[in-house]
DNA sequence: TATTGTTATACTCTATAACTATA
DNA sequence: TATAGTTATAGAGTATAACAATA
């Protein structure tokens, strides 16, 4: 007889496993392009504001600038992002997407639409639309900002 | 001008954040009982199957038997398990909550509660029985085991 | 010979705080 | 004097594997 793990099944202890379920996935996806989660966030966050510094990197992911310095890196190395000299301010970087981290950028997205499709498969078109909708409300309602996974600090790629 | 990070909102990066957060804000309610989630977890497993060894916490949980051994440690010096003689097996502990131990499992259902209300503070009450219903069937389309955290082995404590 | 619980070890990840160069 | 980026360091947490006792 295994052993008993019932539950009331509280809403929050549901999203928390549900979502690590989900993000777990995700990094699974992304290992054999090797890197984890918080490269691809990373991505489209310069994607998103180019020219950025990485000082503002920091603060938009709620990292401490040494981790984004070892991200930059090793997109860099990657050949993903480029470090260009900034025009007026010597001390800062302007991050960019090179046009090969504009193709991981979409790549990404693709991963990211299969994935979604495999974690609500069980749902239908209009359920999945009434989930999206309760869960964005939750995030407003909860001060989580689009697109930023708290836990970047925590994610790491699993095994390549 | 802030940073933009606009994102198409996909359901499982919703799930993945809107959980994370959750996990988080329950951590910090725990962490003035001075335990984390994983205790929280144990002390349920336990209580649902009184007796259970080590080695089963182990697989049920997922977590390596090393693991669970300073696991079980901190819950025994806090008094609330006990780790009895087994009586047909002597390499064998059977758990067990200690009186104190049960009175912390409610504590932490009552927590728990107000958690979920926390976080469900934005929805109706039909709302959120639509909500709990949609995750409980990924969840249980996607194999997760109800009350076990596939992230256990993550989670700390927060600073107490 | 296999299994339970334990301990030791080595590794990864992290934040903190010095440090440099520019401002 | 303050800020951007970097590097060094020390700490926490982890899995792995060796171990002792019992089956």
């Amino acid at each position: 007889m295994s052993p008993t793990t019932r539950h009331p099944r509280s809403i929050a202890f549901l999203l928390a496993q549900v979502g690590a379920h989900a993000a777990a996935r995700f990094a699974e996806r992304l290992a054999p392009l090797g890197f984890g989660p918080a490269h691809a966030g990373t991505l489209r966050i310069i994607q998103m504001n180019p020219g950025m510094s990485q000082q503002a990197l920091s603060v938009t992911l709620g990292l401490p600038a040494s981790r984004i310095v070892g991200l930059i890196d090793e997109l860099e190395e990657g050949g993903l992002v480029e470090r260009r000299e900034h025009l007026e301010d010597r001390r800062v970087y302007a991050l960019h997407l090179t046009p090969k981290g504009m193709k991981a950028f979409e790549g990404i997205g693709e991963i990211a639409r299969e994935h979604d499709d495999a974690i609500c498969s069980t749902l239908t078109l209009s359920e999945r639309r009434t989930l999206g909708g309760l869960l964005g409300r939750i995030a407003d309602e909860q001060g989580l900002i689009p697109g930023v996974h708290p836990g970047f600090s925590r994610l790491r790629r699993t095994q390549s």
